[in-house]
DNA sequence: GTCTATAGGAGGATAGAC
DNA sequence: GTCTATCCTCCTATAGAC
């Protein structure tokens, strides 16, 4: 019961968050979409920084479960181009939370989560070792360290050129996707 | 002497949009960083909003300035390069104002201001005839619509990688630059 | 046009009853 | 654990003297 209402607080937040940003949302507004008052939400939880924590755990958790139903025989660059497609997917339906980078107090209590950083951790670390066999069997250029690829990967998730291109209501998500993922990966110039 | 002054406060409100962004923004800080009351800047400009709005004019201006510096026998897509060079410097030196997409009486303000308004066309104009000229020329892909293009281009403006690569501290603001220059127009892909 | 002082309101968080 | 009612801080904006 009380983790039926949690997970229901925990969506709500989510939504939020992908909609307005962590600055502009209220928790009066949370409160009000849960049909709670507002302080029982923080019976649930300290403050709005672990309202957005709780949010970010749950999407870092189905990152991984959406890793687990990878096929194992894809290739490392196929794993990553599915990781990108499903973070943009992920943000092109309104789902992927955002948060800004430079908000300390918000840092300080991602960075004192425990589940939050593993998972981060984990994900990071599934990435890291796709992209480093990726460069070794050449699929993926050697010429950019693994870090700023995946740094250049995490950065789909929060790409405004997908809203961009969503507004202008030329193009369905799904053409969206692979637009974005052909500037990624195969870069502006022509080959 | 009063144009001087509103230099100051325009400059003052660029690096803090640039530092903390348009929310985290205080009009206190802009105050005391010019070294003036709060009222005072208030007899400047009428709103918050407006400062931001100044700001961004600024590097508007700045931006059509420096497409005035480029020599005349550059290709198109030498142009749209040091374009996007010269954004991700502005970037990386702490001198690039980023606003929040979502926030609606802001996007009012800017879409109210018309020099604002004629500097982002003009801006987006002279990259969109770029954009053409090189997909004609066959040096950027014809695979992606021209307005994709200039958006994954703009995008460049506020790509979080580069501050993550800058925190990491392994790499020189140049090295940065030619980093993510390389991931937008080459891809990641190998060649 | 600069200042001090303050209005006005939004929003995060809490008190205390049930 | 849920509610109503409130506190308190921060911030935008303005009043009014000089």
């Amino acid at each position: 019961m009380l983790k039926v209402r949690e997970e229901a607080i925990v969506q709500a937040v989510n939504r939020l968050l992908a909609e307005k940003g962590f600055d502009a949302m209220t928790v009066d507004e949370v409160a009000a979409k849960v049909g709670i008052a507002k302080a029982s939400l923080y019976k649930h939880f300290p403050s709005k920084e672990d309202l957005a924590a709780a949010a970010m755990v749950r999407v870092m958790r189905r990152a991984q479960e959406f890793f687990g139903s990878l096929p194992a025989e894809a290739s490392p660059l196929d794993n990553l181009r599915a990781a990108v497609r499903w973070t943009m997917a992920l943000k092109l339906a309104g789902d992927m939370p955002s948060l800004p980078s430079q908000n300390s107090s918000l840092r300080a209590t991602l960075m004192a989560n425990k589940e939050y950083m593993d998972g981060l951790i984990d994900v990071s670390d599934r990435l890291g070792a796709w992209i480093e066999a990726a460069q070794a069997d050449g699929s993926i250029s050697r010429a950019f360290p693994a870090i700023a690829v995946l740094y250049t990967l995490y950065a789909r998730a929060c790409d405004p050129v997908l809203e961009f291109l969503q507004m202008g209501g030329q193009h369905s998500d799904a053409e969206i996707i692979d637009l974005v993922l052909g500037t990624c990966f195969d870069g502006l110039n022509a080959r």
